[in-house]
DNA sequence: ATTGACACGTTATAATATAACACTCATAAG
DNA sequence: CTTATGAGTGTTATATTATAACGTGTCAAT
């Protein structure tokens, strides 16, 4: 089987994993094309034709690009293709929570459960670079109980994976 | 009481919450320095005159630093003033556990308690800069549950947090 | 003496990111 | 209607961060 199609979308949020595991991607996007949409429209922003282009292009893969390959992209497609433009449909798109910059890799992917402002744990597979968003409740739990022990109050934070997803894992030399 | 001075160290170790609070830095900076010329000479690595200054230059303050500041402080010092010799040695240092790189800064921040090879979470405030080591045994824990949870195997992972220190939540505006 | 490994200095360039300004277009006052 | 006003885009230029590649000196092992 090489679809988990309908089972694996419940209300119409894939399921975390899934990056992982081989899916009906073309599903995937559309549907969160969709959700994000629907954000611009409730929230009022303006999901305007460069950004649309760049969330569709982050959406191809479960992998992160950098904003230099996002420009080339854009300039094949006839928008500008200076790198401000490229910089602020990124930044426009990871402020609105639908996109998510992955710092070890200076690159950005889309965000694969695009809501209320998350912020998860990225797991970033070192040979296929599929990137992966954990939830990270437990995870904040405990850094926010390191952060107490401080009195450090914690804005915002950053957790980052690097390693072998389970494909890879069986694939290594 | 400006300084904390001998209550604080234990066994030539500073506790990781002395980043957040008034003491007797030169002295958590010197104590560094030995470990650091200790650990040299039992791995059999040269901590030469470049990479010795690099190390001094991050101890002075517990705040991250540009690979560019530190290359102007040596370029004054007399060593030289391209690129590639602040890097090798930051390189060199963050290899030997000695220097820590901050990915959210693009910058670096001299071990506070190099030993074994160890990843803390970074506490970074925004207001004064510095940033402090946490132990990160809880969060790994439940970093790593989730990424069991996904089949994922973790090689490496980095977690820092972006806030006020104890200091700063006072003072501001 | 010769070799090889390592560190350092230098030149040049790559890769990532932002500042600043001009133009368009939509919408809101006047 | 027309005239601000603001948001988004395109462009030029530049800033910031990082590495590739090559030559030289030092020192230990052969
Ligand atoms: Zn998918
Ligand atoms: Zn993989
Ligand atoms: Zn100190
Ligand atoms: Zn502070």
């Amino acid at each position: 089987m090489l679809h988990n199609h309908s089972k694996t979308y419940l209300g119409g949020t894939a399921t975390p994993k899934i990056a992982f595991i081989q899916h009906d991607h073309a599903h995937c996007a559309s549907d969160i094309m969709k959700r994000a949409e629907l954000l611009a429209r409730t929230r009022g922003t303006r999901l305007t034709p460069v950004r649309r282009r760049v969330l569709e292009i982050l959406l191809e893969k479960h992998q992160a690009m950098g904003a230099y390959d996002v420009l080339q992209r854009l300039a094949t497609d006839g928008f500008g293709n200076q790198p401000p433009v490229a910089y602020r449909a990124l930044n426009f798109l990871v402020k609105q929570g639908l996109v998510h910059r992955i710092q070890q890799l200076n690159a950005f992917t889309a965000c694969m459960n695009p809501s209320e402002t998350h912020t998860p744990a990225f797991l970033i597979c070192k040979e296929c670079n599929v990137v992966a968003e954990a939830n990270t409740a437990p995870v904040r739990r405990a850094l926010n109980e390191a952060a107490d022990s401080f009195c450090f109050a914690i804005e915002s934070s950053t957790i980052e994976a690097i390693g072998l997803c389970p494909r890879c894992q069986g694939s290594v030399i």
